[in-house]
DNA sequence: CTCTGTAGCTTAACGGCGTTAAGTGAACGC
DNA sequence: GCGTTCACTTAACGCCGTTAAGCTACAGAG
């Protein structure tokens, strides 16, 4: 009868609502505030309740991870429209940011936290650019390649990707981590991801206008 | 009479018996690996025992963490001689990605661990070049300026220093990460840095030959 | 020389953590 | 009706950082 289908109704309830009680907990206090015994204490189960559904933490807090890898791509296709590649370039790069800015919690978890040894990768969707931040970048890279905009050593469009990304990626960590830190004397997040964005810009597109 | 200095040496040799082992199990095993409780089985005294010579765990590990940063400022003063400041910029970049991929447990604690809230910052030192690595990078900016290296809209030293230390921080950091990710396609460490030095480099600096 | 205070250490304990073992009770297929 | 399975519970283990309380050796005061 439907009785089964009823049974994995109500597990995948629990089990989302484990999520949701883990995703609260981790927005509003990040990575660890996020324990099996506050987790279970907001939906009302035991702690071990939740190792019915989940291996352990680490599988737990990957899968939240995997929705805000989703959420990037999401993002990313926002800026899929514009039509010069070297533009749409440049807008993903901003759209990077908003996103470490406006979810710094879900940045940690996805790129500032490593992964288990044993971790294994859901790789279904892998190089989709609908779901594949990553891979996203890599197309808009070779788009702008295949259209000549880059200088001549730019051949290798991973590796330009990975570039790229690291200046962001850079920008936006060392504002996550040492923003409050008194010794140095920072600029603001904005400049200094404007900043690298026309540098690095500058530095791999073939300039239209030299007039540096 | 002289016990009390005596006393003063025994109390530095325990404190520096700790720090020892907290620097060691911290090497070997990294952050989370260096508990108090191991940490006083290592030098044979209850774990407590640390807590006469170190108010928290914090703040035994950023005492580490100082000595770090002295390393570093000490690595940057082997290419100080160099006269070109153009030629020291580049070779300080490659000596910030070689510390990284030297220390790299060192490295976390250093750039990839926030500060916690109340942390009290050493402040002697702060823009003494030869102990303040930050301070190093602006010196060096700042005296490439001076020659009319850099594009004209290049005139906040801290602001490019800021730039170019996320770039190589962004390298650094996606590869002590997510090195092992095999979601992504990873280019060389040293690809990765180069390319992103490159790049930053020609994207500021006015082109002495413009052949791109 | 005795007394007092304190520095440096100990043991015991608290409250937290992730996780496992064992048990319980209800719903299921037969 | 009966045994099985599934979702869950309680209890516990072994960690963790940190605090409380006590002990001992010794410096300095009287």
């Amino acid at each position: 009868m439907g009785s089964s289908e009823r049974r994995e109704r109500e597990r995948l309830k629990v089990r989302g609502k484990i999520l949701d009680a883990a995703r609260k907990l981790f927005i509003q206090q990040g990575y660890d505030a996020v324990t099996m015994r506050k987790i279970a204490k907001r939906i009302e189960y035991s702690p071990t309740a939740i190792y019915v559904h989940f291996k352990d933490k680490e599988t737990l807090l990957r899968e939240l991870c995997a929705e805000d890898f989703q959420m990037l791509a999401t993002a990313f296709q926002q800026v899929a429209m514009i039509e010069d590649p070297v533009e749409r370039l440049r807008q993903t790069g901003r759209a990077y940011v908003d996103f470490a800015v406006r979810y710094p919690n879900h940045y940690r978890l996805m790129f500032m936290t490593p992964r288990p040894p044993d971790f294994q990768e859901d790789e279904s969707g892998k190089g989709d650019v609908q779901r594949d931040a990553y891979a996203f970048v890599v197309a808009v890279v070779k788009d702008a390649m295949a259209k000549g905009a880059f200088l001549n050593e730019w051949k290798d469009p991973d590796l330009l990707a990975q570039v790229l990304w690291a200046g962001v990626h850079g920008v936006v960590t060392l504002h996550l981590v040492l923003a409050k830190d008194k010794w140095l004397d920072w600029r603001p997040l904005d400049a200094t991801a404007q900043g690298m964005l026309d540098a690095l810009y500058r530095g791999v597109l073939r300039q239209e206008q030299p007039n540096g």
